[in-house]
DNA sequence: TCAAAAGTGTTTCACTTACACCCATGA
DNA sequence: TCATGGGTGTAAGTGAAACACTTTTGA
């Protein structure tokens, strides 16, 4: 057994996506303060401590350095090349999050977190280290992951009007649904219900029966053999 | 930035799978040499180097252990949780690779990596650390990929009769398989063609067509936007 | 010539896709 | 009353599932 591998270090980073009607998909940077790459945006993270797991220290980062809680987390990847952090070995374990979109109003206009920002993925700025390359890792997965499990949810409020989700997939996976075909194929999963409520008007149009998804139900239909699939 | 973080250990680990249509779907351990838990078995790994990446180290760790090279690798997950090695604080990356029945046989038949062993699936020993869970993990990962990704053929000969593909599916899947139906299927998709050659018979029954699978035929697909699933 | 395993044709059924129309609201 | 966005019915097309039959081999 070598004793050079201690020299290595292990920290965690997390890629947190957002979402909003106007933004559509964002994702939660902050920026460096120190070198190197000072002033570059970068993806939350740091080194995780003897004591805690890989899951705490994820949580531990994020909250200490954006103020922000996830509701979904989950292991998105590992990096480990050799030459990624100039000063030294560091391997990374990358975390994937979402926020509902009450937080993701929350951090715009909190003061405390004042150098944490989100970025739509359309327009994002450039990356320290390979961070980059990380991130689109993550959207990789977001896009995948969309498909197969609803964790699209997990992006919206708590109740939703059925259009918001409508929306959200056509940001996530860039094209066109059939209005008719996505609320026959979703509903009948059967894991969303109304909440009896309207939507209030945002100006023109009829307003829509918000929905909620039933995480208990979906978990039922999980043990009955149910698959998920867009 | 603490330097507690330092003390943190970082390995690789390999879990290896096989198949052959005596034994079914079996993984590869080795024996333990020392302590802890001297003489259990175990999957085999070791530490990362200071200047190699963490694919080449699982490589090294596999050749020096069981001179196996595997013919397919991605990362699995990587387990951190503080006590899962009662020495100290080691974060395992596991990575999953999938060998052909060529090196299947090869094992078996080497003398020279003693202390490595296939170990069928469905009677597995007790296992060293946390690598029950590990190993669970694998296995769920094995059984989802084959369905959404060719990666059956990893575990066959380059040349195969069909009914071997199907015998891993039934065997993979756990249910019984609609011959007919599965060979439409899988012929429809374009990218297995066949050799020319006829199995010779072992036994009984009509000798089968040799079938091998066309990667670069597979890899055109893909761009076209073709998705595999069973 | 019989058993065993490979190979194939076709109907049925369910689900997706496409399209068209109606409803509730604000201006 | 009209424009806008929400909500729904249904016919046509496509592909999976089920079933039954034929072919080729060794004993």
């Amino acid at each position: 057994m070598q004793n050079k591998s201690s020299v290595i270090k292990v920290a965690v980073d997390a890629i947190v996506f957002g979402y909003s009607k106007q933004d559509g998909v964002s994702v939660l940077l902050i920026q460096r303060k120190y070198e190197p790459y000072k002033n570059s945006w970068a993806i939350p993270g740091g080194f995780v401590l003897e004591d805690e797991s890989l899951e705490e220290a994820v949580k531990r980062e994020l909250a200490e350095e954006t103020g922000i809680t996830v509701n979904y987390l989950e292991q998105l990847y590992t990096f480990g090349e050799p030459k990624r952090d100039p000063r030294q070995r560091i391997i990374a374990v990358a975390y994937f999050g979402l926020v509902k979109a009450s937080q993701y109003q929350e951090l715009k206009a909190s003061t405390d977190a004042e150098n944490a920002k989100w970025f739509s993925i359309k327009k994002l700025p450039t990356l320290a280290f390979d961070h980059k390359q990380i991130l689109q890792v993550a959207i990789e997965r977001l896009r995948a992951k969309v498909r197969y499990q609803p964790v699209g949810f997990e992006l919206l409020d708590k109740k939703f009007p059925f259009s918001d989700l409508e929306k959200l997939y056509t940001a996530l996976l860039d094209k066109e649904i059939n209005r008719r075909n996505f609320s026959k194929k979703i509903l009948s999963f059967d894991f969303l219900e109304e909440t009896g409520e309207l939507s209030k008007s945002e100006g023109k149009g009829r307003p829509s029966k918000m929905y909620q998804f039933n995480q208990k139900r979906y978990k039922e239909l999980l043990k009955e053999g149910f698959h998920f699939e867009i």
